[in-house]
RNA sequence: GGUCUCUUGGCCGAGUGGCUAGGCGCCGGUCUGCAAAACCGUGUACGGCGGUUCGAAUCCGCCAGAGACCUCCA
């Protein structure tokens, strides 16, 4: 339990790092034995399980004479017949791609539990039935998961679903890919695995330097769910800066200026941006329209393109959507210039004793100030309405 | 060995028959005292070989390479 909880902890402050939200309920298997008994109890009484020794095993045989094992991952039943390695300490199952509902425990088994059957515990596949059909009901619509999980786990999920309540419990399966990094399967075997924590603070010997959580959420949100995904240091570099941009103008939107008429269509953005989410949540194109209206948001602000009061309005608030709520980024930069009220003055000075030295023509003592500020991460950009200063 | 999937420009990554995806980088320009940012411009990309079609990255076949699952644990 103790080492349970160990990585509960670490995933759960990841998670929250990468702005991913808290679900209403983790439920455990071990906490949910009754309710996978009873499960077993059903698929027996129903007629697709049988018990032999102690533990009982779903009959895939008899279930695909009525239904369809298979139907998830594409394959048939013979294909699997001819094809599944055989396993010893298979030999009392009537058929070896049957899959084990309750194991008989062997005596230095520790998890355990009492059952009429034996004392043992119940099969993998059975927990995620047991505990979804509690907490979603017996119909629900979406169910999602890595693809690697496709086969068998899920297809059991579905043959139990059906064995026990006569139906199919999931609406919509969403599989999404894995991860690979420089361009090999990540794998401990290949010594190539990377934490989360080790992106977040660059303490990996592939990674040239640290990626905050969100640009690891950008990146990710960049390839299509059912892609794999690739990691490597060109790549997040680039998420990085690229997050940068979208950023800066998500800040730019509250200093733009309206105008009477808008020459930039804000119906249609939010109209591409909508459509890609609902083909398939197609988030590489919903960021690529995002980016047009980064463009159409500099362009605003350099006065290339007007928008009206109305408009400008839309735009904040589907920007504040798409970004925030949708996409779920959120500030990670300590935003100083706000929230720190003495670090600001300091920089308001230095600035002002800049402009100065500019208007002296002292670019030595000017450059001098946006260098140094530089080195201790504050970056300096001016601009025609004045200095923007920004903690790096 | 079986089943399935993938191979896109310097890098990443969308795109299922005809229309500029997008990001990062490179190069040139505008602006600026310089820099940065921003804006503008710039890419005969679709693994190879055939086939179908008026037209293919997109459909079909073969070949090559990569990956997932086919077993325990979840």
């Amino acid at each position: 339990m103790e080492v349970v909880q160990k990585y509960m902890n670490t995933f759960h402050k990841n998670m929250e790092a990468l702005n991913v939200l808290p679900p209403n309920i983790e439920p455990r298997a071990s906490g949910h034995i009754i309710e996978q008994q009873k499960m077993i109890d059903s698929i027996l009484k129903n007629g697709f399980g049988y018990e032999v020794n102690g533990s009982v095993y779903f009959d895939v045989e008899k279930y695909n004479q009525q239904h369809n094992y298979g139907k998830l991952s594409g394959r048939n039943l013979d294909d699997i017949k001819t094809n599944t390695r055989v396993l010893e300490g298979q030999s009392e199952k009537k058929n070896s791609y049957d899959f084990a509902l309750w194991k008989k425990a062997t005596p230095e088994h520790i998890m355990r539990w009492p059952s009429r059957w034996s004392d043992g515990f119940p099969g993998w596949h059975l927990e995620c039935s047991a505990m979804s059909t509690k907490y979603l009901g017996e119909q629900f619509d979406i169910h999602g998961g890595g693809m690697d999980l496709t086969f068998p786990h899920h297809e059991c999920e579905i043959a139990q679903s059906v064995a026990s309540q006569g139906k199919e419990a999931v609406s919509y399966w969403m599989h999404n890919n894995m991860i690979t990094i420089n361009g090999q399967k990540m794998a401990r075997s290949l010594g190539n695995f990377i934490t989360l924590d080790e992106l977040f603070t660059g303490s990996h010997e592939i990674l040239t330097q640290a990626y905050s959580p969100m640009t690891i959420r950008f990146f990710i949100l960049q390839a299509h769910y059912r892609s794999t995904i690739d990691f490597s240091n060109e790549a997040l570099q680039a998420s990085e800066k690229g997050l940068e941009r979208l950023m800066a103008a998500v800040k730019t939107l509250n200093e733009l200026i309206a105008s009477e008429k808008s020459t930039v269509n804000i119906s249609s953005l939010k109209e591409k941006c909508f459509s890609a989410l609902n083909d398939d949540i197609n988030s590489p194109i919903a960021i690529a329209h995002l980016f047009d209206g980064v463009k159409m948001i500099n362009s605003i602000k350099t006065g290339k393109e007007k928008i009206s009061v109305a408009d400008l309005n839309e735009l904040k608030l589907f920007y504040k959507n798409m970004v925030f709520d949708i996409l779920g980024f959120k500030e990670e930069q300590s935003s100083a210039s706000g929230d720190n009220e003495i670090l600001g003055k300091s920089i308001e000075l230095l600035l002002t004793l800049r402009n100065e030295a500019k208007a002296n023509k002292d670019w030595g003592t000017a450059d001098k100030i946006r260098d140094e500020l530089n080195e201790i991460g504050i970056e300096l950009k001016d601009t025609k309405g004045g200095v923007d200063w920004s903690v790096k």
